[in-house]
DNA sequence: GAGTGGTCTAGACCACCTG
DNA sequence: AGGTGGTCTAGACCACTCA
């Protein structure tokens, strides 16, 4: 075993993997039990176990007690999207950031917002509305609505010097978040804040973010469809 | 141990999870040793390990020799999109899929496509145009470069049956992707193809997808703005 | 140098599922 | 009913890195 310097398991992991690739064995087709690569690989089942499982964690293979670990069926692919804090993508592409704070009251939510939020009615909810500049160019309009009843100390923060985005994440981390990704138009105002023409293409991101049973806040994000690219690999 | 149902590590797990989320450790700190955690769950060190080993997978936590494990500093959010096959998504909201295939020749790629599929110059590849129908309804445009030094095979196909997309994962399984997403608008020959305005907001992937050094192909896919969402979680 | 995580072992019991 | 994966153990050695 741990022949060179990785880790058996990884070797395991890798050496079936390029066989999957390679064809040895075809999608759904079954491949050998663990206690006989064990036997093959000259470990012990555990250390064949952890290659084959983390296989499956990736999709790569699926595994049922008695029929054995198949070669999955490529039904469909998964990227993986990272989501960083505005500022530090800014700064990532070597620009300097700036941020301007447009609004920040609390008020009764529209309907759409309020369910999103699942607040009850006549009930006021912190509305935050803010630009990020890159160079000086308008990167990332910002709409925001933050849950009061779940946050209340976000009714103290007057969001002119720290962003609401980096001050959520660092006062309640740990969030759950869904995300929906979009086009749409600019419309009038979307079309002053963001520099752009009137029906310019816009790349549209809605989050909504939880914990447990309550919603924190709910924000859509827009960039000029143009100069906004969300990359994945996977 | 094994208190209730759940695996051991998998119960440690979630209580390390929780307790990390209920503030016990804030983001940063280093939480107890695996030893000594073991001796706290009455479990070996093994079972421990792999509690923890998730969690850092998960991005939860960050582990160093000597350093030891500490909660890691949220700084940004990742998400996990699935792509799956047209069809299937289609299908999935119990509308009729049609697909209709609009070219299938081989030509001299123009030279941005050329170069991300690392191809010679004079050198044809396959050009796959089509549409997928939702009820009729346009849902997406694709098109497609498909190299074919690496799937020679691509060739004989007619793809007036099976769509390239299906195809290809046939093929090809367990290659890697990259995704770029934005917003485009509509130009005249797309506003013909998916029946929207001219101008309209449209929903753009384009996706380059390779194996060890080769690119296999590189495809764009349009979808109506208002239309399409491509959801996520994590 | 010493403490922490990273990995491996050889055996064991159990749960689940398929034939 | 029996085979397969799922998990756990108690101990061991190693590698990295911080002080």
């Amino acid at each position: 075993m741990n022949k060179g310097r990785l880790s058996s398991f990884q070797m395991i992991k890798d050496d079936l993997l390029e066989k999957i690739k390679a064809g040895h064995w075809l999608p759904g087709e079954t491949i050998p039990g663990e206690e006989s690569l064990a036997v093959e690989y000259g470990c012990s089942r555990m250390t064949v176990n952890r290659a084959i499982r983390e296989l499956a964690s990736e999709g790569i293979v699926e595994r049922r007690r008695k029929a054995g670990t198949r070669v999955a069926l490529q039904s469909g692919r998964s990227a993986k999207i990272n989501i960083s804090i505005v500022r530090k993508e800014i700064e990532a592409r070597g620009a300097t950031y700036r941020y301007v704070l447009l609004e920040n009251e609390e008020r009764f939510p529209p309907e759409g917002v309020r369910a999103k939020l699942s607040m009850k009615e006549k009930e006021k909810a912190l509305h935050v509305r803010c630009l990020h500049f890159a160079d000086e160019t308008p990167y990332q309009y910002e709409d925001r609505w933050i849950n009061l009843t779940r946050v209340p100390s976000a009714a103290q923060q007057s969001f002119e010097d720290t962003n609401p985005n980096e001050w959520l994440i660092q006062e309640e981390p740990f969030l759950e978040a869904e995300h929906v990704f979009s086009a749409q138009l600019a419309d009038e105002q979307m079309a002053d804040l963001l520099n752009v023409q009137i029906g310019a293409a816009l790349f549209v991101i809605e989050r909504r973010t939880w914990q447990g049973a309550d919603t924190i806040t709910a924000v859509k994000l827009s960039h000029p469809g143009d100069s906004y690219r969300l990359v994945s690999r996977g």
